[in-house]
DNA sequence: GTCTATAAGATGATAGAC
DNA sequence: GTCTATCATCTTATAGAC
């Protein structure tokens, strides 16, 4: 088997420790041991640690944006891509508690280089374009009740979803998590006849 | 004048250190030059770094708490207490880009002592238990309109609150966080409603 | 491709002088 | 209280052998 795989490996074990560790938490070191490897074989791979940062993004937009049009090939209903959206956040809190990627490089933000920065940024934009066009074309079809653009839904969909992690992983409590999804969910498919009152308790 | 200002100047520089880079980016060393100590002087105050993790999530609730208890005193409106508890949030934000101290330690996480990690939920608690009263008097006095319990919309309002910082940190981007605020505030305040919608500029 | 060896500096922490 | 001096360890990174 040739060694390319060692690469793969390298980025898989880093993009673990950064999504429950943090970007500066976690050493060629750490990354070595668990690979079997000498940290000097992972600089082989990436030059720099901000260089593995930047590939680590850079993968994960690319396997993201394959979820997105898997989910788009095999669902119609706006609704039923948004619920298997929200299912992969959901995902990584249950495999080993984990952060979003770019929720954790998010917090890391002042630290890391440049092209890091721009890489994540156009990871969030990702999400972004991919959400707001699952809602506008929820909102036409009377799927989803928007009370304001598209757009804004869908960032505000995006960093609530971030949060709820961020607080959930930190009690870990993945109910937590659960709660805030059914609330924002709830928020945007409108009630077929009966109940949206506000005087229950 | 007593030295005892030397551990608040440390808290107050590890605080921002916190805020800015996370509690695995900074080191004694980054403290004591911005105080002008040396790092043996820290260690006087806070025997470990964990120590003054604690101290720093500690003092931050009773800083919350005074804060909160402040807008009780002031305000009396649900609508204008939730404004101003937003406005907390957004402040920081303003100085210096900052994450909340408390969100930023919720991504680190698991690199924490149990210690902070305790303080650190404690925290989160005190804000949920805040919010849920105004949000249980706002709903009692017709100015909020919830479609869950009190307490699931203040999980959710500080969830959401931490991830439109998270993200609009990470673009440099305060509209980010304020248009989140919009969508978030706008959903609680029954289209009836007269003013306090939001400080339009 | 992966290793050993090593560099050059950072890190949290302690002992003891002042 | 604050300092100097020091420690053991870790960190990213490089050079060169295999």
């Amino acid at each position: 088997m040739s060694k390319i795989e060692t690469r793969d490996l390298v980025l898989k074990v880093a993009q673990e420790f950064v999504q429950t560790r943090g970007f500066n938490a976690f050493s060629f070191r750490d990354v070595a041991e668990r690979v079997g490897i000498k940290t000097a074989s992972i600089h082989y791979y990436f030059p720099t640690k901000a260089e593995l940062g930047r590939a680590l993004v850079a993968q994960h937009r690319e396997h993201v944006g394959a979820a997105l049009a898997a989910i788009d090939a095999e669902e119609h209903d706006p609704r039923r891509k948004l619920a298997r959206y929200v299912y992969v956040f959901k995902s990584t809190l249950e495999v080993g508690n984990r952060m979003c990627l770019c929720g954790m490089l998010a917090a890391d933000f002042s630290t890391l280089d440049q092209m890091i920065v721009d890489e994540l940024r156009r990871s969030f934009e990702d999400h972004e374009a991919w959400l707001t066009r699952v809602l506008e074309a929820g909102m036409e079809s009377g799927a989803f009740t928007l009370s304001r653009s598209a757009k804004d839904e869908a960032r505000l969909l995006i960093s609530s979803l971030e949060g709820a992690m961020l607080i959930a992983r930190s009690f870990e409590d993945i109910n937590r998590f659960e709660e805030c999804v059914r609330s924002l969910l709830g928020r945007l498919i409108p009630v077929s006849g009966d109940q949206i009152n506000q005087s229950h308790n």
